[in-house]
DNA sequence: CAAAAACTGAACTGATCGGTTTACAATAAG
DNA sequence: CTTATTGTAAACCGATCAGTTCAGTTTTTG
């Protein structure tokens, strides 16, 4: 009667990689144990690894979960709508607010921080986290209604110089703890200065 | 006769700091063992714990030595003579290379990963690296001879976009372990490319 | 209902960890 | 030479960790 999702292993898998996620993207990899994964999850330890190999196994599997979150998150289309100068602030803003979460900076942060150890799990990630979010960019930058406005001849080029506007102080604070998360207003104010300096250097001869 | 800096505790010190300086940075603090690091120093426990009440005290130490360091490790004050241009250039060149030097990758990957373990840390690395010298490049950027170049009304915000464009792609590339060290080449290519588009941005109307 | 599959809780193993102690050796200074 | 000072090596402690085992309970399934 119930031939869902992921009836393959068991009925707790969902509650394990939950429990696995929370932990570790607080506590990093050495900082989680499984005793406490296990008891946040609501799960024995038993369980837990009659679903997993070991503990590496499970921060993986947690980890490329995450990422294939990331890859769904995409921007919504509705905004290629909409006049240039709101559409690449929506997208400034978005991308924005993805970064500055605490799920944003919480993902990044265990991701540099274990890159070394798990040599795919930094490829992974820049793959399906900013690789990705680029490509859509650049895609978008490519359409004839930008070609009016602005005058872009590399669109790879020109999604890189808008996530690195975007990746500016105010993400380096949150990921140094130096400040927490934003308010709406600024990350608002940082996606109008997004948009000034993009729109400043492609604008049209 | 040797009546130098360190004389305080003893003379293996700086075989302490040194070693462990090393495995913190290619660790991280739970993956660093104190056996390791001793073994490391080439010292013994003992002597290790004699200098250092433990491991979190040895650990900051280290992180705020690194600091000065970094701090230290201000850009030379020569290329204010030169051609604006140019001196962008050495000031982008110079950045990067910090940036993507292995030393400079492990500094900021320990930081960011353990910056809420140690809420001190993150605010420190935060003052004496990215902050201060975006205060130097702002010095430079209010100098008179930039004047005549550029139409920067305000230095501050302007020295944020040009840190900005240095922390890029290739950076992200060389935290996650996506990449290895770049080449003297790619540093250079990469520095034309910020200073092409911060003169784009602030070129004299 | 009955049998199979999934889950539990708790005890257990062997290893590693941070940190201490002890008994002894090297160094340095007067 | 004498005498502190500084360092060593190794054993040791209590705690924690990843992972296993097992006897018994719950849930699913047919």
């Amino acid at each position: 009667m119930n031939m869902q999702a992921q009836t393959r292993k068991g009925r707790k898998f969902d509650q394990v990689i939950d429990g696995a996620r929370n932990i570790f993207l607080s506590q990093g990899f050495e900082g989680a144990s499984v005793d406490v994964i296990a008891r946040q999850a609501g799960v024995s330890k038993a369980t837990l690894y009659s679903y997993f190999p070991d503990k590496q196994a499970l921060f993986m599997a947690v980890l490329n979960q995450e990422c294939d979150l990331q890859r769904r998150a995409q921007m919504d289309i509705e905004f290629l709508q909409r006049d240039v100068r709101d559409a690449l602030h929506h997208l400034a803003y978005s991308m924005l607010e993805f970064l500055m979460s605490d799920e944003g900076v919480s993902i990044f942060r265990v991701c540099v921080a274990e890159a070394q150890r798990f040599p795919e799990l930094g490829r992974a990630f820049y793959e399906t986290g900013p690789s990705t979010a680029m490509s859509h960019v650049a895609g978008y930058l490519s359409t004839p209604k930008v070609g009016n406005m602005l005058d872009i001849d590399d669109p790879m080029k020109a999604a890189d110089l808008f996530m690195k506007l975007c990746r500016g102080d105010l993400m380096l604070r949150r990921l140094l703890c130096v400040s927490s998360e934003a308010t709406h207003q600024e990350v608002d104010e940082a996606a109008d200065e997004v948009v000034a300096t993009f729109m400043a250097r492609y604008r049209k001869a």
